[in-house]
DNA sequence: TCTGGGGTCCTAGGACCC
DNA sequence: TCTGGGGTCCTAGGACCC
């Protein structure tokens, strides 16, 4: 295996993101509790964490842990504006960059070392841009792939940097508790304390570097997240909107009234991004806080309001049984399959069977766009015609 | 304390095709 | 008449992340 002579991979996230840009617009609120969301915490500043107040907490659990922090309502349009301009930080940093979230990206830096000096520089000189152009806080962890750089800014929190320099790995890793690991959650670090009886990545596994976790499930996940190489322009690979109903017990009509204004936002933010979907889901969840999901996929791909609909309700319906059953807390509708809205429209009559319109659509894609593009076309039936959805590469 | 809203990825079974 | 092996697509569920 190729091992690169040092680390060149930067995993930047911004601290307590939403929390942080609350306290940079309004100066009351530096230095103090400051939790984002009244329902379910969003985001808790420092100050706030120290309480124990954590993201996704309740916000009645929130406020009794920390009385006296102050609660705002979100304001989503203002950190995805931050968030631009964080990324146009990054972005004059490295053109490698890979976006994970609305505040944390990956950066691979490691032809730069010529024109901009090595990875610990680079980070010393991205920290203070971001917070010299945007005013906030970030933390950058440095190392060989993304899997160690993600643990290592997660360690450095709040406001640091860390280095892991590739002799220094198992040093780092041994005595991390499992969760630290990426893709380690509640579930698989319970499963390994039962299975196992191992708390730390050294009990875990003390011969060698590779990521050892309980399933198979994990270990591939843990895999393909430390996969080499920054992947620059990911496309977003589904849509959603979801609403949470309280336990009042609703019937069929105002479920199918909410539905299609879930509906119509994630149609509108489809035709604005433009792309076409071909599978629709439908999210349920129950009061025990189980979930189930009903999906359909259409033949052809779209981003008509009407058509989605139409599937929507059609899942609704299919799932009126279920619902009746048990209390509905909480519907959603995700679109995915998703593709470019630039399909070519081919007026191709089909003959008696169809083929004969096929043999002339492939032969139209090679024309205009050449033998490749033959491949990442999908032909469809469309009406009278054909559709031809060219895939990128 | 009774839990929002937005995502990603993986697995497994069944249908269907060659 | 019964049979193998390989592949893709769809559906549903689940873990995890921010």
């Amino acid at each position: 295996m190729f091992v690169p002579p040092e680390g060149s991979i930067l995993h930047a996230d911004l601290d307590a993101f939403y929390a942080s840009v609350e306290q940079r617009d309004d100066p009351r609120l530096r230095g103090r509790p400051v939790i984002v969301g009244a329902g379910v915490v969003l985001a808790a500043s420092y100050e706030a964490k120290a309480y124990g107040v954590r993201t996704a907490m309740p916000g009645g659990q929130a406020r009794r842990l920390c009385p006296h922090a102050v609660v705002v309502p979100p304001r989503m349009s203002v950190y995805a504006q931050a968030s631009k301009a964080v990324f146009r930080v990054f972005e004059q940093t490295t053109p490698l960059v890979e976006g994970l979230s609305i505040d944390e990206a990956f950066l691979d830096v490691g032809g730069l070392l010529r024109v901009a000096g090595p990875p610990r520089e680079i980070a010393v000189r991205l920290r203070r841009a971001v917070a010299e152009h945007v005013g906030l806080p970030i933390t950058v962890g440095v190392a060989r792939t993304k899997f160690l750089a993600k643990v290592a800014s997660a360690v450095a929190k709040p406001d640091g940097l860390l280095v892991v320099p590739p002799d220094g790995e198992l040093a780092f890793l041994h005595p991390l508790p499992v969760e630290r690991l990426w893709g380690v959650g509640q579930v698989t670090a319970r499963k390994l304390r039962e299975r196992r009886g191992r708390r730390t990545r050294q009990d875990a596994d003390d011969r060698d570097a590779r990521p050892v976790v309980g399933s198979a499930r994990a270990r591939s996940g843990v895999r393909r997240r430390s996969a080499p190489g920054v992947r620059v322009g990911r496309r977003r690979r589904s849509i959603g909107a979801q609403r949470a109903l309280g336990r009042r017990r609703r019937e069929h009509d105002e479920l199918s009234a909410i539905l299609a204004g879930l509906v119509d936002r994630v149609a509108r933010r489809l035709r604005a991004g433009h792309r076409v979907c071909r599978t629709v889901t439908l999210r349920l969840r129950f009061d025990d806080f189980s979930r189930a999901t009903r999906s359909h996929t259409l033949v052809e791909p779209t981003a008509h309001t009407e058509i989605i609909l139409a599937a929507a309700r059609g899942l609704l319906v299919a799932a009126a049984p279920m619902i009746a059953h048990d209390g509905l807390t909480l519907i959603g509708v995700a679109l995915s399959n998703l593709d470019s809205d630039d399909a070519i429209q081919l007026a191709l009559p089909f003959d008696q069977h169809g083929t004969a319109a096929l043999d002339v659509a492939v032969d139209a894609v090679r024309d205009r766009f050449g033998t490749a593009a033959v491949r990442r076309a999908a032909l469809l039936r469309h009406g009278e015609g054909l559709v031809v959805p060219l895939m990128p590469d």
